[in-house]
DNA sequence: GTGTTTGCAAACGTTTTGCACAGGT
DNA sequence: ACCTGTGCAAAACGTTTGCAAACAC
């Protein structure tokens, strides 16, 4: 049976305030003002935890470290090729997204993942 | 200005060969064979170069290891969930591929990446 | 009380780097 | 001759693990 432990609930908690899709150690920063003592084993243990149990989402997109979104509802993101920020994305008309059929290449398809990569608004005004 | 050495000559030959989408520690292995003395890194140098001159490409697939693919011309990948095997994916009607919109929540957009997921023949059996 | 979860430190697997030497042009 | 590329070993990086103590239930 799990637990409800405070530092899960932190995470969780504290993930959900975010917008900003982050890392496991950009989240442990913001956790340990929390809970000065945490981990950042804890903190991957419990990310881990939450996003096999779908009460977030593991985000593998192209950069070096794995992001974490607190919302699992279906959407799409993009990710800045300049400084890795990564936002959702809205404006998607359903009828231009993938087709997914039952077989390809002789796989059992169980789903995809679909990122664009850009530039942001502020590493535009950089260049 | 680059060299033509023959460390790269055979990984860019040896990878061409390959429509497995090997790791760079596969191919290491594979060109060992022709070029006992060369190093690991010498095999990461190179496909890093060749990616970023466009010559062959980077796959950033959810899994732990870099792909590599031979290949540039447009296609996507289906990779098996369970043995990390991936294969091209042939069968998908252009018209039910993502739109592409100029800019998305702020960003300049410079393309998106899209992969499948789902089980392998080989990984199907098992089951 | 039991069994899950924690903090810590150490290990892990992949990729990158510093350096002196080799080799392409 | 120059200066890019190589092999080697070590470091870097993100992530996972083993363990004894702490804690949820």
């Amino acid at each position: 049976m799990q637990r409800n432990t405070r530092q899960r609930q932190i995470i969780l908690e504290e993930l959900r305030k975010l917008t900003t899709h982050p890392s496991a150690s950009v989240l442990y920063d913001i956790v340990r003002r929390r809970l000065p003592r945490i981990s950042l084993a804890t903190v991957y243990r419990n990310l881990e935890l939450l996003s096999r149990e779908g009460v977030i989402l593991k985000l593998d997109l192209g950069c070096s470290e794995t992001r974490f979104d607190g919302t699992t509802t279906t959407h799409y993101h993009i990710r800045c090729t300049h400084c890795d920020r990564v936002d959702d994305v809205q404006e998607l008309r359903p009828e231009r997204l993938p087709e997914v059929p039952e077989y390809i290449a002789g796989y059992e398809v169980e789903g995809y993942s679909l990122e664009f990569q850009g530039l942001c608004t502020a590493c535009r005004q950089l260049q």
